[in-house]
DNA sequence: ATATTGACGGGCA
DNA sequence: GTGCCCGCCAATA
């Protein structure tokens, strides 16, 4: 396990229940912008189950493609427990509950 | 032991 | 404004 996962999933586990982050933004948070792709692996890989990975969605909105074989509709179901609006697209108003920069950096950084 | 593939998105041409 | 390119890890076959 590389340290860029290590801080990945020590990101992931930062964002506040009742918000959401996105692929790209964390890889911002983490040091590279470009680096979203390798966000995603790291959910895929997500063995610790301490790790919100459903907060986790795309840039667009949308929810994850897939969410291993459980489904995408265990995601949104766990984002509905929480608080957080999911459409019926499957889509979350980014504009509401997307995870502040200012905050996430102020809380990585401690 | 090695090759393939899989939760993506920013940046540059 | 559009589209291609790049990053770079782990689980599985």
């Amino acid at each position: 396990m590389s340290e860029l996962y290590k801080l990945i999933y020590k990101i992931v586990k930062s964002i506040p229940v009742g918000k959401v982050s996105t692929y790209g933004q964390i890889a911002f948070i983490s040091g590279n912008s470009r680096r979203s792709r390798v966000v995603g692996y790291a959910m895929a890989a997500c063995k610790d189950s301490s790790v919100p990975c459903h907060r986790v969605i795309r840039s667009t909105g949308e929810l994850a493609r897939t969410f291993g074989f459980m489904g995408p509709n265990h995601q949104r179901d766990l984002l509905l427990n929480e608080g957080v609006e999911v459409s019926i697209e499957n889509t979350v108003n980014l504009e509401v509950y997307l995870w502040d920069l200012d905050e996430a950096l102020n809380n990585i950084l401690i």
